[in-house]
DNA sequence: TGATATAGTGCAGTTTATTGCCTTATTTTT
DNA sequence: AAAAATAAGGCAATAAACTGCACTATATCA
């Protein structure tokens, strides 16, 4: 999962819940420059913003053995 | 995926590939001083960095909707 | 269209991650 | 047990993340 996807995810992810950027930055407790600067890809959070964010969209962070088969 | 999780995670599956942690940073271009900070619990790495490790370990890091049922 | 809400950005201060160097601790090998 | 390899940690300099504030841009709504 490229850094895009994980903006990707994020962005859509807080779109489906129908929350803003501000809402989601007061509930993660991290500032809303923070969030602003990631969501539009200038931004490289560390793990604990990055889980602060994900824990309130009901995400979380993971490790997964990378596929070797692109595409079928 | 808690912060540990992520921390034995690496650790098992670097172990797994026999791989020392210099190689490791090494290989992933990141400080020797900041894997092992990171793999001994004592460090909030970027997302960058983050990715790097896992990347050379053929790992991926992602975002997953949490599972909300925990133990069946 | 005008008003309002939401998102993006420049600037600057504070905090913290990253990093190398060097030392100590622990583990592994001979 | 001694030696070698690997991991952990203190210290300090540098780079970068985090943050608020104020402003601009864009989207949404009446």
């Amino acid at each position: 999962m490229h850094f895009t996807e994980l903006i990707k995810t994020v962005k859509e992810r807080r779109e489906v819940l129908k929350v803003t950027q501000e809402t989601l930055a007061e509930l993660a407790g991290v500032g809303l420059r923070t969030l602003k600067q990631f969501e539009s890809g200038k931004g490289n959070p560390t793990l604990l913003t990055m889980h602060k964010i994900a824990d309130v969209l009901g995400m979380e962070v993971c490790l997964k053995i990378k596929n070797v088969t692109h595409h079928p």
